[in-house]
DNA sequence: CTGTTAGCGCTTTCAC
DNA sequence: GTGAAAGCGCTAACAG
């Protein structure tokens, strides 16, 4: 009494037998190839198909064929939103190609994404999707293993010779929505809320908003990719004497926790202080007052991304641009 | 010039063959047995393995074992920061055994679901974790496919004979939830934000909420679970004459639209209308005012579930109590 | 302690 | 149009 086989699992052969024909044959019938059978007997082994519930063994095939029809994801933090989109929109584009995805978090551990890496690569994924921790995870290279899976990197702005590498013009981002808040709005000093991590490069975020507010000085605060950094660095930013009149937060999540901050603190937004984020998931939508943000084309990324593995293209380097999308907490009233 | 493997993928035999030995012995010491292996051999053997880089083929062991160490999560909606949160939970205690997780969205979609069942249970997965979008969709039952793979429903407060089914005390979350209102700030009348869908049983959520508030009249309205479902139910309930003092909504994410309907229309939370939600992820956590809610005890649901799969045990049917988080929507001032 | 080997379920070449 | 059979890489009897 469990929900286990209770008769046995029916196999090939049993079809085959019932059908009155050899295997070979059933599996032309099941795969529409890549003999021709007569539709008769077609009609035949489909019923027995049919009778005894016959699934195939998608194990077997894979052992056959060398290829899996599963792709993985390696991410830092799957309960990031901008993550979660991300995997589902990647998720749904392999779905419309019949691959599975499989899916893992790193949980911004070096250590830990290498192994998922081996890990991932001994079951013959047909290829690796990776956002890594502190840059691509190239095998061979830093305790990463060498593998011979496909990879695809999913957040790096330079290009990896041998693999393909997407991303998002964070710089363009940042500089839209900087320029957004001094050319705008007025506004003579924009802060910076920063993420922590430790890429092997400039940020592009920090980069663009550099750029944009050139030598002026200017506020930076650099905490964790959570809600809760950004609430710990909005306190730490607003309540000195001199608070910023304007900020850029570097991620969704982080603006999330800088708007709570805010409200504790009774920093009006955006007359007080105007806020705009970079990643533009739902989640800045509904906040509120609603975030004005660069957003990340996710759905182009993951279809890029699954498509180069599936149709085992060229590796090649795509970098994304954002768009400026604009709501209320830049000081903007966009109507409706 | 591309990902995939330049030197053809070693094989256990290349191996066997590189350490002098047969591939059985291969096999003992990648495996640790089932037979001993001199250690100077097995020294061989293992520098045979680094040097030329092998990784046993997951796929094949997957076949001739029968098990793949790989778990199927399905799900209405994986975007969805409760499904999200529950997906991270589980791949955590999936991953902390060595079994890998696949996922798979069904978008409510029962059609979906029931092919999604039959891919996933081809793949020859050691179980099946299924969030119905409809009650547990039961092999065999309404177009859902027979398979043998165990399944296990985890959000079905009914037990299904033969399956495992965990689910979290709605009703019990409903009622705390609602009782807080009436007795802690006085409410006599508490609205309802309900999500729709097609369970074939009551939803647990308003048979908490409709106990507690017992024949006194109340406005409910029905929207999707989604962000912009409660702030469509929000303007709707907030704008009219006479409005709720106060509403409980069935899920985080329809709470967060609710306020900022209210928000919107400038009522403020708590003072015009006090708003609790039934999830408590970590988004109500940061919404403004932060969402007072009852929070499913989304880990322990995730190891019991991987739990009965990777244990085999037998199935059982579980209900979780939630628990009540007090913040500041519901008119509380928590301190901290 | 180590080697030989059958076979997991499937695909596909090759013969008929 | 159909069938026989080899073999994908691995495990685990069983034999030495």
């Amino acid at each position: 009494m469990n929900g286990r086989p209770s008769r046995k699992v029916v196999t090939r052969a049993d079809v085959a037998r019932l059908a009155g024909v050899s295997t070979a044959v059933v599996s032309y019938v099941v795969n529409g190839g890549p003999r021709p059978v007569a539709s008769h007997t077609a009609n035949r082994v489909r019923d027995a198909i049919d009778l005894l519930g016959y699934r195939p063994n998608l194990t077997a095939r894979a052992l056959k064929l060398g290829t899996t029809g599963v792709l993985g994801l390696v991410v830092p933090d799957a309960s990031n939103p901008f993550y979660a989109e991300l995997g589902m929109e990647i998720e749904r584009a392999a779905s419309a190609r019949g691959v599975a995805l499989l899916v893992a978090s790193s949980n911004s551990d070096l250590e830990l994404e290498s192994r998922l890496i081996g890990d991932l690569a001994g079951r013959q994924l047909d290829g690796l999707l990776v956002s890594g921790t502190a840059g691509p995870p190239v095998p061979g290279v830093g305790g990463v293993p060498r593998v011979s899976t496909p990879m695809v990197y999913l957040d790096s702005p330079v290009p990896v010779p041998g693999y393909t590498t997407i991303t998002s013009n964070a710089q363009q981002g940042a500089t839209l929505l900087t320029h957004h808040l001094q050319r705008v709005h007025g506004h003579r000093s924009v802060a910076l809320v920063m993420g922590t991590h430790s890429l092997p490069w400039r940020d592009g975020r920090e980069l663009g908003w550099q750029l944009a507010v050139r030598n002026r000085t200017a506020p930076v605060v650099r905490v964790p990719f959570t809600r809760q950094g950004g609430y710990e660095g909005g306190l730490q930013l607003l309540s000195g004497t001199n608070r910023p009149r304007a900020v850029l937060a570097s991620s969704d999540l982080q603006a999330v926790g800088l708007l709570r901050a805010a409200h504790e603190l009774g920093i009006r937004v955006p007359d007080d202080v105007a806020i705009v984020a970079y990643d533009g998931t739902e989640e800045a939508e509904y906040a509120w007052p609603p975030l004005t943000c660069a957003r990340q084309r996710i759905r182009d990324i993951a279809e890029a991304a699954v498509q180069v593995i599936v149709d085992r293209a060229e590796p090649f380097h795509r970098v994304f641009d954002v768009d400026l999308v604009i709501r209320r907490s830049c000081g903007c009233t966009p109507t409706g």
